[in-house]
RNA sequence: GCCGGAAUGGCGGAAUCGGUAGACGCAGCGGACUCAAAAUCCGCCGUCCGCAAGGGCAUGAGAGUUCGAGUCUCUCUUCCGGCACCA
C-alpha cells in the first residue's frame, strides 16, 4: 500500500467502487428488515453549507451502519425546491427562478456525491418538476371536494408601496424591506387546510411516538393547545336586535369579575361601532398597522379604545362596556374575551390603565390588592363575592355557571383548539399553482385530473410588485371545468410546507406517473429514522403527521397515519465571529482569517488578522454571510477529503447539540486518519513476537469499548462511537507483535469506522486483503470471552468520600465484597462504628461511618 | 409576551438506572528526531494548599432530598430554537 493517506485519490476510487456496482440502489425486498433512513431534503440555495454537511453524515452513518446490520436500507435525496429565496435571486440576477433553482441542484448534487452518502439517486424528486407538483394539485382537489379544503379570509402583510403581499421575513422593524414602508395588515381571500379536523388525534397520537423526543411532542402538544372551557354569551342590542357576543374562557369561575369585553379590532362589532365613530376608526386602523407576525404582536404595548357599546352579563345582567383591544387576535377563538382584571395578569394591567374596576371574586387564601399584580391572583380557589356561586371551588364554579348559562342558552362548555386552520395560499410565482378556476357562473371549480398539472410557466421574472403570473394572460385566461364559458385561473401558490409534506412517501414510488404513490410505499412507509434540524420541531412535521392521515383517508397509504417512527433533532453548527472596528466601521473578518494569541495556558489573548489588525471577538453564532463566518464544506473537502469533515462533524459534537466550529480540531480529526493510515501500514510488515500478559489486556480493552460503541450507535451518540475509534486505535498501537489480535482489533476498528469514514475504510478493507467490500462485512460484536474478567476494580466510599479502590474476586457476593473493602479502610475506619455499607454490584462499596 | 431546550477545565465534549467528575480530542507547556523547520513520536495538563505523601474546593447561581447529586425537586440568571408567509 502507499505510504501516505491521499484522501483525494481513495475518495475517488472508493466512490468509482460504489457506482460501479450500484451500492445503494436499493429495491423491495420482502426477505429482509427494511429500513427507510431519511434526512430532510434541502431547499436548493446555492451551495451546501456545513449543516447540510452535519444532517446528511448524521443519516449516512445509521444508513451504512444498519445495512452491515444486515438490513434493507433505502437512503434517497431530494430538493425542496420552490420557495422564496429563488424569487429574491430572480430579482438581483433577473434570471428566471427556475434557472436559478436548477443550477443550484446542479451544483449541490455534486457536491453530496463528493461527500460520498450513500444514496440511492435512482429516486432524486425536484418539488418544482410538474411531475411531483401535479399530485399536490391533484391531493388539493380531493380536499376540495370533500371540504377540508375551503376558501375564507386570512390577514398577511401588506407593503402598500409595492402594492404586494410580504412574508414575515421580508418585513424589518414593521417596514417593507424593500420599500422601507410601513407594514399594514390586510384581508384577503386564501385556501385552507382543515387540519383542525384532525386536531384530536394528531394530539392524542403524540403518546404512541415513543421514538420522537419528549421536547418535540410537548412542543407539538402546545401548539395543537387543547383546552376546556366554557363558551359564553353577552346579550346587547344593536338596532333593537338583540345579539349575541361570544367568548371563550377556561375561567368560567371568574365570570362574576368581569368587568369589560375586550375585542380584536377586525371584530364585527367593532366595525359597526366605529361607523359614526372617528376616534375609534382611527384606533382600529392604527390597529391594522404592523406586520402579522405573533410574536411582535404579543410584545406590543396593550392599547384599548372603548366601543361605547355595552353587553349584558349573562347572571348579573349588568352592563360591561365593550373595548377593542390591540392584543386580541381574531384568529384565535370568537376574537372576543372578557375581562376579568382581579384574576388574569393581561386584564388587570389594561384595568389599571384605563381606570375599569378591579374585583376579587377568587379566593385563593393569599392576600389580595388591585395596586399591583401578584402571579397568585391567578390561581384555582373558591369562589367570593359570587352570590349564588360562592364558595365554590374551581370545577363545581364552573360546572353550575356551565349549567346555568346552558339551560339560558347562553353558554355551554366547549373543548377549544390553539391550533387554527392552514392557510396554504402564497401571493407568489415560484410555487405549485392551485388548481382552481374563478367561473363568474359556477363559482371556484377545482380543475378535473384530466388537466393536471396545472403547469406553472418557468420564464417568468419576478419584479417585487406583486405575482407575475397575474400579469400573464396566457395563464390566467382559461375556460370553466363545468360549464365550458370563460373563466380566470387562480394565480396564488401553495406554500412549499405543502410540498414538503408528503415527499417522504413519494421517494417509495419512483418512476409512477399515473397515481400520488402506489403499493411500494406501503412496503417502505413509514420512514424509520427521521433526520433534521430541530427549528422544523412543529409545523413541517406536525404538516407531514396531517398528510400522512389524509393520505390514509383516501386510501393511499392504508391504516398508516403516523409518517416517522423515530426522529432525531439535530442541533445548528455554529462558528466564531471576529471584525475589524475601524472607525466605528465594522468589517467582518472570516475566523480562518484571524491569528490568535494565547497565554501558557492557552487562553486566548489576543487575536490579529493574518496582515497584522486587531480583531474583536463576537462570540459564537449561527453561520452566516452577514457576519462573514461560515465555512465552507468544498474547501475543507479539498483540504482535508470528505472522510475528514465526516469524522469531525460526528466527533465533535453528539448529533443533538449546536456543534461549534473550530479549525483546529479538524485537524486533529485529519491526524487520527492519518494514524490509522500508519497502523495498517505498521501492520502490514510486523513480525510476530512471543505473546505477552499485554496482549489480554488489550483485547479486554478493545472489547470494552466495542461494547460501548454499540450502545452508544444505538442511541445515536455518534460522537462517543467516533471517540470510541479512537481509543481503539490507541489500544491497538500497544499491541505490537501479536497479529492475530492486531488482526481481529484492526478489523474491528475497520468496520466502525466504515460508516463514518467510509471511504478510507473501504480502501484499507481492501489493501490489508481483509475482503472485497467492507459494506458487505458483519457489524462486529464484542466477544464475551474477551469481556471476562478474574477481578473487579471496587471503589471504596467512606461515608460518601472516595477514599481508594480494591480488587474484588470476580462472583464475589455483597457481605464478601464489604469485608474485603472494610479491612483495606481500615486505616480510616479505625474504632469508629460502622453504620451501614452499601454495594453496588461491580461499581462501588460506601462503609458509612 | 408565550411554548420548548441548554449551561461541566483555556476549548469541543465524556460520565448508560442517583454511584471514581473531566473519557476521547483540541489548544498549551516540556522533551525526542532535525543543520533548522514542518511532519511524527514521548511526557505533563481543573483549581487551591503542600517539598512530598496527601488534602481542600469544583459541573451557570442559590436552596432542598439522599449514605451518595453533573444527573432528582424548587427558585433564579444567561444563551439558543419556534411562534403559523424563511425553509
Amino acid at each position: 500500500m502507499q505510504d501516505r493517506y491521499e484522501p483525494q485519490a481513495v475518495e475517488r476510487d472508493a466512490q468509482a467502487f460504489w457506482d460501479a456496482q450500484g451500492s445503494f440502489n436499493v429495491s423491495e425486498d420482502p426477505a429482509r428488515r427494511k429500513f427507510y433512513c431519511l434526512s430532510m431534503f434541502p431547499y436548493p440555495s446555492g451551495k451546501l453549507h456545513m449543516g447540510h454537511v452535519r444532517n446528511y453524515t448524521i443519516g449516512d452513518v445509521l444508513t451504512r451502519h444498519y445495512r452491515m446490520r444486515g438490513m434493507n436500507v433505502l437512503q434517497p435525496m431530494g430538493w425542496d425546491a420552490f420557495g422564496l429565496p429563488a424569487e429574491n435571486a430572480a430579482m438581483a440576477n433577473k434570471v428566471p427562478p427556475a434557472r436559478w433553482t436548477r443550477d443550484n441542484i446542479a451544483y449541490m448534487k455534486k457536491q453530496m456525491q463528493s461527500l460520498g452518502l450513500a444514496l440511492d439517486w435512482k429516486r432524486e424528486l425536484a418539488t418544482c418538476d410538474p411531475s411531483y407538483y401535479k399530485w399536490n394539485q391533484w391531493i388539493f382537489t380531493r380536499l376540495f371536494r370533500k371540504g377540508l379544503a375551503y376558501k375564507k379570509t386570512g390577514v398577511v402583510n401588506w407593503d402598500p408601496a409595492d402594492q404586494t403581499v410580504l412574508a414575515n421575513e421580508q418585513v424589518i422593524d414593521g417596514r417593507g424591506w424593500r420599500t422601507g414602508a410601513l407594514v399594514e395588515k390586510r384581508e384577503i381571500p386564501m385556501y385552507f387546510f382543515r387540519i383542525t379536523a384532525y386536531a384530536e388525534e394528531l394530539l392524542a397520537a403524540l403518546d404512541g411516538l415513543k421514538g420522537w423526543p419528549e421536547q418535540v411532542k410537548l412542543m407539538q402538544k402546545n401548539w395543537i393547545g387543547k383546552s376546556e372551557g366554557v363558551r359564553i354569551g353577552f346579550e346587547y342590542f344593536l338596532n333593537n336586535k338583540k345579539q349575541i357576543l361570544w367568548v371563550f374562557t377556561t375561567r368560567a369561575d371568574t365570570l362574576m369579575g368581569a368587568t369589560f369585553m375586550a375585542v380584536a379590532a377586525e371584530h364585527p362589532i367593532a366595525t359597526f361601532a366605529a361607523e359614526d365613530n372617528p376616534p375609534l376608526k382611527a384606533f382600529i386602523e392604527e390597529c391594522k398597522k404592523g406586520g402579522v407576525q405573533e410574536a411582535d404582536i404579543a410584545q406590543l404595548e396593550k392599547k384599548g379604545m372603548p366601543t361605547g357599546l355595552s353587553v349584558r352579563h349573562p347572571i348579573t345582567n349588568e352592563e360591561i362596556p365593550v373595548w377593542v383591544g390591540n392584543y386580541v387576535l381574531m384568529a384565535y377563538g370568537e376574537g372576543a374575551v372578557m375581562g376579568v382584571p382581579g384574576h388574569d395578569e393581561r386584564d388587570f394591567g389594561f384595568a389599571r390603565k384605563y381606570g375599569l374596576p378591579i374585583r376579587q371574586v377568587i379566593d385563593t387564601g393569599k392576600a389580595f390588592s388591585t395596586e399591583a399584580w401578584e402571579e397568585s391572583f391567578a390561581e384555582h380557589g373558591r369562589c367570593i363575592h359570587s352570590g349564588n356561586y360562592d364558595g365554590l371551588d374551581y370545577q363545581s364554579a364552573v360546572d353550575r355557571i356551565a349549567a346555568d348559562l346552558k339551560s339560558r342558552n347562553l353558554g355551554e362548555k366547549q373543548v377549544q383548539w390553539r391550533l387554527r386552520d392552514w392557510g396554504i395560499s402564497r401571493q407568489r410565482y415560484w410555487g405549485c399553482p392551485v388548481p382552481i378556476v374563478h367561473c363568474p357562473a359556477c363559482g371556484d371549480v377545482p380543475v378535473p385530473d384530466d388537466q393536471l398539472p396545472v403547469v406553472l410557466p418557468e420564464d417568468l421574472v419576478p419584479d417585487g410588485t406583486g405575482n407575475p403570473l397575474n400579469k400573464r394572460p396566457e395563464f390566467v385566461n382559461t375556460t370553466c371545468p363545468s360549464c365550458g364559458k370563460p373563466a380566470k385561473r387562480e394565480t396564488d401558490t401553495m406554500d412549499t410546507f405543502v410540498d414538503s409534506s408528503w415527499y417522504f412517501a413519494r421517494f417509495a414510488c419512483p418512476g409512477q406517473d399515473r397515481a400520488m404513490v402506489d403499493e411500494r410505499a406501503s412496503y417502505w412507509m413509514p420512514v424509520d429514522q427521521y433526520i433534521g434540524g430541530i427549528e422544523h420541531a412543529i409545523l413541517h412535521l406536525l404538516y407531514s403527521r396531517f398528510f400522512e392521515r389524509v393520505m390514509r383517508d383516501e386510501k393511499l397509504i392504508p391504516g398508516l397515519a403516523e409518517p416517522f417512527t423515530n426522529l432525531l433533532t439535530q442541533g445548528m453548527v455554529l462558528a466564531e465571529s471576529y471584525y475589524t472596528d475601524a472607525k466605528g466601521r465594522r468589517e467582518w473578518v472570516n475566523p480562518a482569517d484571524v491569528v490568535v494569541v494565547r497565554d501558557a495556558k492557552g487562553r486566548i489573548t489576543e487575536a490579529r488578522t493574518k496582515d497584522g489588525r486587531e480583531v474583536i471577538y463576537d462570540g459564537i453564532g449561527t453561520m452566516s454571510k452577514s457576519k462573514n463566518n461560515g465555512v465552507d464544506p468544498q474547501a475543507l473537502i479539498e483540504k482535508y477529503g470528505a472522510d475528514t469533515a465526516r469524522f469531525y462533524t460526528m466527533f465533535a459534537s453528539p448529533p443533538t447539540n449546536t456543534l461549534e466550529w473550530s479549525d483546529e480540531s479538524v485537524e486533529g480529526s485529519f491526524r487520527f486518519l492519518k494514524r490509522v493510515w500508519a497502523y495498517c501500514l505498521k501492520y502490514e510488515n510486523q513480525d510476530s513476537t512471543p505473546k505477552s500478559a499485554e496482549q489480554k489486556a488489550v483485547r479486554f480493552e478493545i472489547h470494552s469499548v466495542l461494547k460501548q460503541i454499540n450502545y452508544d450507535i444505538e442511541k445515536h451518540q455518534l460522537n462517543t462511537v467516533a471517540s470510541g475509534a479512537m481509543k481503539i486505535l490507541n489500544a491497538l498501537e500497544r499491541l505490537e507483535g501479536c497479529p492475530e489480535e492486531a488482526k481481529e482489533g484492526l478489523q474491528i476498528l475497520l468496520r466502525v469506522l466504515a460508516p463514518i469514514t467510509p471511504h478510507v475504510a473501504h480502501h484499507l478493507w481492501r489493501e490489508l486483503g481483509f475482503g472485497e467490500d467492507i459494506m458487505r462485512a458483519p457489524w462486529p460484536d464484542p466477544d464475551p470471552a474477551a469481556l471476562a474478567q478474574d477481578e473487579v476494580e471496587y471503589v471504596v466510599q467512606i461515608s460518601g468520600k472516595t477514599r481508594g479502590k480494591v480488587l474484588v474476586p470476580a462472583g464475589s457476593d455483597n457481605d464478601q465484597t464489604a469485608s474485603i473493602a472494610i479491612t483495606a479502610m481500615s486505616k480510616y475506619i479505625g474504632d469508629k462504628a460502622i453504620r451501614r455499607t452499601i454495594v453496588v454490584p461491580g461499581r462501588l462499596i460506601n462503609i458509612v461511618i
